[in-house]
Formats: C-alpha cells, structure tokens, sequence
DNA sequence: CCCGTTTTCTTGAATGAGTCAAGGAAGCGA
DNA sequence: TCGCTTCCTTGACTCATTCAAGAAAACGGG
C-alpha cells in the first residue's frame, strides 16, 4: 500500500482532515492518483485507483473527485472536446497550454504580472472571481512532425 | 422566410458561397439562428432553425455547426460543464464572461492591448496559435440576489 | 472499546449530448 | 437538363456522467 503508517499522517490524509472529510482509502488513492498523473481524465484516474485498490467503483472516484474539487484540493479542467481532466497543483491561478493534436497539457505561470487577465476592459456587471485561459497550439513534438502548419488535420 | 431574395445574395448565403460550401437551406437557417441567438448550445440552434425550417434533422445542425466551424463562420466555445455553444462573432480575439450561477454568457474584448495572454511566461516549446480567456463569476442579476457570497452553492 | 448515526461506497440501471452509417435528395458545373 | 458530388434524413449507437437503493465504513459519544 502506498499509506504512510510511521507515527504522523501521510499528506493525503492531512488533507482531507483539514478540510473535514472522511479518510478513506478510496479517497486517499483518488489524490495520490491526481498528484502522480497530472491532468488525467477520469479514466486515466480509475484506473492508476485500482492498481492500490482494485474493487473500487467508479463511482466512487466521481464522488471523490467531485468532493475534492468542491473543497479546492483538485481542481478539475475541461478545454473544449475533452472530457473532465483533474490536477492537484491549486492555490495559485496558473494557466494551460493544450496541444490541438496530441491533447498533451502543459502548466504555464500567470502571464502577465500576477493576475494578468483578470480585468475585461468592462466587465458587464459581473464579480468576477477567477480567469481561466486556456493557449492552443501544437506541442513541440506534434509541431515538428507537421511542419509548415499548425492544425495538422482540421481543429478549430 | 428570413431569406433575402431582392437581387443581391443574403449576407448568410454570401457568407457560405466566399468559403466555398454549398448553399443550402439548412446552413442559412443555422447560420441566421447562430446571429439571432449569441451563444446558443446545439439544442437551442435546432429549435431555432426549425421555427422556418420544421422538417430538419438534428444531424444537419450537427453537421452544419461543425462544418461552419471548420471554416470559420462560427466559433464553438465548451465553458467547463457547459454542452458545446456557438458564436457569430468571429475574427476578433474576444472573450468571455461566465456566470456561475445562471450559465449567462457575455462577451468581452481583449484585456491588455491586443493580444493580451497570447505570451505564456514561457511556453514549454509549445507553437500557440491562440489563448482563450474565461473569466467565471457572477452576473449582475445572480449577485444580486445571492449578497455577500460569490458561489451561492459550489461552484469550483 | 463498542454503538449508532451519518457519510460514503457498491451495484446496476439510466440519461443525454454527440457520433456513425446507409441511402435518398439537393446543389451546381458542364 | 444531366450527372457527379456533397449534403440531408433516418435511426441506431456510443460513452462520459449521473441517479438511486441498499450495504459498508468512518468516527464521536457513551
């Protein structure tokens, strides 16, 4: 097993008692599935669950990632075409690039000072209370296997 | 009818002609629901069109909508836990403005400058072609109504 | 340490946006 | 008008996600 049994609290656990959740295993392998892979789909997180714990539902990782993402301990992506994606690294308001290709997403640091984009030239009334921007292009790698174009086949 | 047949070509069937794709009635009609309904999801579009069109299929919205995409008379923009939404308004870098409570979507011009979050602090190799900007929040009828909170219920 | 309440998990079925595929209809250049 | 090509209709299908009911686990109080 992966938990930490020596004496204090593995950060997973710590985690979900500082935010009032139960611990459970279930919950425990859905975080430490998010931190090893980083933007996994739903898919992606069931499974790498069930190499720990090989009997858990998958609804049981819904419900977790839901939870999760309600607390703020994930934070769950979902650029246009993808299903949901989740990662653990939340707190700051970092950025992604995608590649239109490949799908590979990428982490980048806020733009420009710290909260770049975070005032439209007028806001229409709104509070606005987070910016999310998304970069599409190609990754190095799908960018050098089509040279001369950016969207190898159609994309938008 | 909403098609215009006085001599000069309708703008939606000039529209379709400059980007070399068939004219028929159905794109017309999607093309015109898309213009009379800013940000309208595929379900709203179909119901749109059928108001002079009664007979269309949901596959030819599908089809049309993707189509016009490809070529840019429309833009398709997902807002996470959002079915897909279409625009007319292309061609500028805009963005937009989501409201978490009621889904409104409002349009914003670019932030900074022209291309305000078009340059990553450093972009991982990547080739971008474009930054898409959501900013999430609430809007000015749903703030009102929920004072002091920004998410009334969860929200991410 | 055990019990009871409450939350969470399992199981299995359902939902719904979007896609696939085959044949008929319409657009449009000759 | 003819014929080729593209587009539309029909209807079945996929698959991520959700719903619901009952069983199991967490954890605070006794």
């Amino acid at each position: 097993m992966t938990e930490n049994k020596q004496g204090h609290e593995s950060e997973p656990t710590a985690a979900l008692r500082n935010s009032s959740l139960r611990v459970t295993k279930q919950r425990i392998a859905v975080l430490e599935a998010v931190c090893d892979h980083q933007h996994a789909d739903t898919e992606t997180v069931i499974c790498a669950v069930r190499e720990n714990l090989p009997e858990v539902s998958h609804q049981a990782v819904y419900d977790s990632l839901h939870t999760l993402t309600e607390v703020g301990l994930v934070r769950c992506i979902q650029p246009s075409g993808s299903v949901a994606r989740y990662e653990r690294r939340i707190g700051d308001n970092h950025h992604h690039l995608v590649c239109r290709s490949c799908n590979l997403i990428v982490d980048v640091d806020c733009t420009v000072g710290q909260a770049p984009c975070l005032t439209p030239s007028h806001d229409a009334g709104f509070v606005i209370e987070q910016a999310e921007v998304t970069f599409w292009g190609l990754c190095p790698e799908c960018a050098a296997s089509s040279p001369g174009r950016l969207a190898p086949a159609s994309a938008v």
